[in-house]
DNA sequence: GACAAATAGATTGATATCAATATTAGTAAA
DNA sequence: TTTACTAATATTGATATCAATCTATTTGTC
């Protein structure tokens, strides 16, 4: 006797039509798509310029907040800098105050790159607001946030 | 003389408290986290666990329209395969109707798995949607979708 | 001061992601 | 039927992501 056990094909749809997780990859992978497209002429990806775009700062910044806020894991950030570092936008020094950790800085030719992603993000950010239904993108960041 | 181009830190805020692309990352990351802890026991990702979702039809899928709606290159649907195709959770095979084309289906090892992962996700999803402020799940659904 | 616990990052290994490109097969036009 | 085009998928290379684990350093307690 064939014991296969059978999920039910009105359950696939209930997941695919309500999974918030679902839902957010497919929005993420879209966004970073459309921005990874528009950021191209500077060779910058969305998630080197949040991270570039996170480290213009006054003060140079310790990478435990950047992880944070970026809601990146502290590993994952290690491994993002490495390809800055290499094209000399970002600064990596030890802090004399603890020699644990590290201070992050942008570069001269990282803020140049950093400051014309800007015009760009601007445009593309207007675009992909005007998708909105109602045009509410404070109430989808609330929602967001909540869920970060 | 110093030409280095500065930022203002007032475009920093804005880009942080504003970008619906970071927002939407952030929010990505850690509901893959929160899904990926919540089915580790299964060894189960959330990206496998929609995939694998998306593969239980009554008939045998394309690679194109499963790609499609995962939001998902093409060719990371071809990587993605390849662990579940490794464990025996998922085959594929040619179609004899298009050779160019693959059939994907769930094998029943695959099903069981998927099966043991639907209640998981279910009490998962259930604390997420929780975390909405005014619990409007379908809102924020809608506009994830125009976004996607 | 010594020692335990906590903290900051780095490394490794596995998977995810996409652009660019290649391969194979179906399709349509001459 | 040959030729051009289009479609479906695979491969490669670079980066992204995290869990598990490791090292170095700081902090707190006695």
């Amino acid at each position: 006797m064939s014991n296969v056990i059978e999920i039910p094909f009105e359950t696939t749809l209930l997941v695919r039509d309500t999974c918030l997780c679902l839902h957010v990859q497919r929005a993420a992978r879209a966004l970073a798509r459309r921005f990874d497209e528009a950021l191209r002429p500077l060779e910058l990806t969305n998630g080197q310029f949040s991270l570039m775009m996170s480290l213009n700062r006054p003060e140079p910044a310790a990478m435990g907040p950047v992880a944070t806020l970026l809601a990146i894991d502290q590993t994952t950030l290690t491994a993002a800098l490495k390809p800055l570092t290499r094209r000399g936008w970002v600064t990596i020094l030890p802090n004399p105050r603890d020699r644990r950790a590290r201070l992050l800085s942008l570069t001269p030719s990282g803020k140049a790159v950093l400051a014309a992603a800007v015009p760009i993000w601007k445009v593309t950010h207007a675009e992909v607001e005007a998708r909105l239904p109602d045009g509410n993108a404070d109430r989808l960041r609330r929602d967001l946030l909540a869920l970060s």
